[in-house]
DNA sequence: CTACCGATCCCCT
DNA sequence: GGGGATCGGTAGA
C-alpha cells in the first residue's frame, strides 16, 4: 500500500492548525539503516513559535543548530538533548516565522519488530557508553529483558523514544519529510481513520526555564486517552 | 503516587 | 563552564 502524501499547505499557516494537522499523520521511516520499513501515527506534538517565544529555539537566531526553523515548511529540525537522546520537529509556517512542532509520540503501525530492534540497539549503546569496556553479560542480559517487557503501543511514547524507535539521528536535520523519497517522511493519515479522535490541549513539557506566558500556554496537543502518549501509564485499562 | 537523581554531549542562554 | 523541548530507576509517603 502507497503511502498518501502529506499536503506541505498544512503546515504553512496558523501555527496551532499546523500542528493539529501533524496528529493523525503518520511517520515513515523508509531507509537509512539495516532495520525494515516503519510506520506510526503521530497521536503527540507541541508548537514552537518564533523567537518572541521564550521556549523555542528559535530564540537562538538563524546561525545555529536551529537554522531549519528558519526555512521553508516540512523539513526537518533534529537535534540532541541531554546527551544522549534527539528530538525530531517538522518546521512550519513561513521563513519569515521561524515555528516549529515537536514530535512528541509516536503509536507503532507498522514494522513493530524493527522498531523494537531500533529501541533495542539505542538502548544497549546508551548503557554501554556508561560502562567500562568489557563484558557485562549480566547487565546486557538485564537490559534486553527490560526492553523485551515494553509494550507496542509505548515503543515510541515520548521524543526521544521517537527517535530512538525510528533511528532519526541529528543528520537527518534539514530532511525534507513531504518528498516521498526521503528516508524519513511524514503522510496523511487514513481518511477511514482518526474521524472520532478527540484532541486535548495542555501546556508543554518540560520548559519551565521560558517563564510565563510561555510556561502556561496550551501548545501542546495530543490524542485523549491515547495509550501511546508520552509519560506513565499503566496497563492497558480494560474499558477502554 | 511524588520527588529526586544520574547519564552524557553539544550548544550556548 | 552551565545546562538542557529526556528517560528510567530508586526512595519514600
Amino acid at each position: 500500500v502507497a503511502d498518501r502524501a502529506f499536503a506541505r499547505a498544512l503546515l504553512d499557516g496558523d501555527l496551532e492548525a499546523a500542528a493539529r494537522s501533524l496528529i493523525g499523520a503518520r511517520l515513515v521511516r523508509r531507509r537509512g539503516d539495516d532495520l525494515g520499513r516503519r510506520v506510526g501515527r503521530i497521536v503527540e506534538v507541541e508548537a514552537y513559535d518564533g523567537p518572541e517565544d521564550r521556549a523555542s529555539h528559535s530564540r537562538f537566531g538563524p546561525a545555529g543548530r536551529s537554522a531549519p526553523m528558519f526555512g521553508p515548511p516540512g523539513r526537518a529540525y533534529v537535534y540532541r538533548v541531554y546527551g544522549m537522546y534527539t528530538c525530531l520537529n517538522v518546521v512550519v509556517g513561513p521563513p519569515a516565522r521561524p515555528a516549529a512542532v515537536l514530535l512528541r509520540a509516536v503509536e507503532p503501525l507498522e514494522g513493530i519488530a524493527a522498531i523494537r530492534a531500533a529501541r533495542l540497539r539505542h538502548d544497549l549503546r546508551s548503557r554501554r557508553s556508561t560502562r567500562i569496556a568489557g563484558a557485562d553479560p549480566a547487565g546486557e542480559a538485564a537490559a534486553r529483558a527490560r526492553a523485551a517487557r515494553v509494550r507496542d503501543d509505548r515503543l515510541a511514547a515520548g521524543p526521544g523514544l521517537i527517535c530512538a524507535a525510528f533511528s532519526v539521528e541529528v543528520e537527518l536535520t534539514g530532511t525534507d519529510l513531504c518528498d516521498p523519497r526521503s528516508p524519513l517522511q511524514l503522510a496523511a493519515d487514513d481518511p477511514a481513520d482518526e474521524a472520532a479522535a478527540t484532541i486535548v490541549a495542555t501546556p508543554r513539557i518540560g520548559i519551565d526555564y521560558a517563564g510565563e506566558p510561555w510556561i502556561s500556554v496550551p501548545w501542546r496537543y495530543l490524542v485523549a486517552d491515547s495509550p501511546a502518549a508520552s509519560g506513565p501509564r499503566r496497563r492497558p485499562s480494560p474499558a477502554g
